[in-house]
RNA sequence: GUGGUUGUAGCUCAGCAGGUUAGAGCGCUGGUUUGUGGCACCAGAGGUCGCCGGUUCGAAUCCGGUCUUCCACCCCA
């Protein structure tokens, strides 16, 4: 028997120690935001019924879910015909379950499910893992977690203002400060492709503009020609191209350049009152950025769009949602309006491990280590432990009778600060002998004593 | 899904015009110190050179395939 090195699939990790101390620090964040907003929790399911996930994220969507195979005889419903037609004949007689790939339809389809017992509006937030099949790069993983929160219920914009504030408390309570909250309207989008004569292309618009930033204003103008728009089109479009710089300029530029857009008009009405808001809370515009060009998954949103990008970092976009108005509607539920967004704690891992942002005494780790040097000591020992940890203070004691070098080469590798050696002495006296490790300086104490000492 | 890239000790990497027993630093184990960690010194363990196959008298080194890593495109958290 050959032993096989064991290995991960592609895209999935191991979380250590030191990795799940950090990323507890960002998910307590996040969480302790969303329920100082109101929101509560709720989970599903790691799998749903393929038909709940198909055709809610596009052609590419449907490629990149994780389909589960069918348990027992599942090749039992296929034909010749079917394997002779290909994958799309075969997958649906051997495959009825897959992983869910965001948490925004299992919400969807919770809130259909239970519609009869949600109160509206239902603010609700969701920690989980969700699976891709995409090809993995940096910040890019085919296992990993979304924080979504949601409000569905109301087309308040007081919505949209809750996502920027919980936004710039996540950040502010993770040290970044050099970020931007991008925020657009998809009615403005629309609002821009029919004023540049273009009406409805606003998808196809956006995926060009888009890589502006990157690859300039001449490839993107090669790009909407071999995309078919007219000369005419990026001509009057070019004014969006070198829009000036702040929220305010950009908001009376494109007040007269879409004036002839009704529904241009009103995003651009939308986005105005959730900053009026912002102001009325007391807060400011620092870290808001109208990017007017800014465009995300069109599939579902038509209202507002957000997106957060860290600046000086090879990570892309760490958060992003928006505003959806009819996403239960095909599982039979119109009219329910809906605001959410998501932080990708994998990447805002990445972010912060790049930028060097990890506070160094978030680990949780054990305060006291206990050592001794035989059976006796070892039992004492135990007591010690016992009137330590319930006064609150995480202690261990080594497992092995071992030479009291090698516990305090645990002690050491562990980072715990104090070690209590217990001998014969002590014992006598019963007492210990406390040695903090940084200082190496020790002392003789009761319990009682130590305990306040550490309080 | 398309194109490219990476893979040698636990970790970071050297070695590669094919040629005796594959190296370093860090880490690990033990010792100098049988009641004291970090520092120093000494000693030691640890590798089927990602995997499978081919070329060759001979392959870590050349060729093919495969898996993995990372990157660009696409898309996205």
């Amino acid at each position: 028997m050959s032993v096989q090195k064991p290995s991960l699939p592609k895209g999935t990790r191991d979380f250590g120690p030191l990795q799940m101390a950090r990323r507890n620090f960002i998910l307590d964040t996040i969480k302790d935001t969303f329920k100082l907003f109101g929101f509560q929790q709720l989970e599903t399911p790691a799998m749903e019924n393929l038909s709940t996930l198909t055709g809610k994220y596009g052609d590419e969507g449907d490629q990149l879910l994780f389909k589960i195979l069918n348990s027992g005889e599942f090749l039992k419903n296929v034909t010749q015909e079917d394997l002779e037609v290909g994958g799309s004949a075969v997958l649906p007689k051997v495959s009825e379950k897959g992983l869910r790939y965001d948490l925004t339809v299992p919400f969807a389809r919770y809130v259909v499910m239970n519609r009869n017992e949600i109160s509206f509006p239902f603010k609700r937030f969701q920690i989980q893992p969700v699976w891709r099949a995409d090809r993995p790069q940096r910040g890019r993983y085919r296992e990993f977690y979304q924080c979504d929160a949601d409000i569905v219920g109301t087309d308040s914009l007081l919505c949209e203002l809750e996502i920027i504030l919980m936004i710039k408390r996540v950040f502010a309570n993770l040290g970044l400060k050099d970020y931007s909250i991008k925020i657009n309207n998809r009615k403005i989008l629309t609002g821009l492709s029919e004023v540049i004569g273009e009406a409805g292309r606003e998808g196809e618009l956006c995926v060009a503009i888009d890589k502006l930033d990157k690859i300039g204003w001449q490839k993107v103008q090669e790009e909407l020609l071999d995309r078919n728009f007219t000369q005419d089109a990026i001509h009057r479009l070019s004014p969006i191209i070198d829009l000036k710089e702040g929220n305010q300029a950009k908001l009376e530029f494109l007040k007269s350049y879409l004036a002839d857009s009704a529904i241009g008009l009103q995003g651009i009405g939308e986005l105005e009152e959730v900053l009026h808001m912002l102001q009325s809370y007391g807060d400011n515009q620092e870290f808001v950025d109208f990017d007017v060009v800014l465009a995300r998954g069109l599939s579902y949103y038509t209202g507002a769009i957000f997106e957060v990008k860290v600046h000086h970092v090879s990570i892309g976009s760490v958060s992003g949602g928006g505003r959806y108005d009819n996403l239960t509607g095909v599982f039979g539920l119109d009219g329910v309006s809906g605001v959410g967004f998501s932080f990708g704690v994998d990447r805002l891992y990445d972010v912060m491990d790049e930028l060097g942002l990890f506070p160094e005494e978030n680990l949780e780790r054990t305060q006291v280590l206990i050592t001794y040097f035989d059976q006796k000591g070892f039992a004492y020992g135990l007591k010690i432990l016992n009137g330590l940890r319930k006064s609150g203070i995480a202690a261990e004691l080594y497992p092995d009778q071992a030479k009291i070098k090698k516990q305090f080469t645990y002690a050491d590798k562990k980072q715990i600060p104090f070690v209590v050696i217990l001998g014969d002495n002590e014992m006598e006296l019963g007492k210990l002998s406390v040695k903090e490790l940084s200082s190496g300086k020790q002392e003789t104490l009761s319990l009682e004593e130590f305990v306040m000492k550490l309080k």
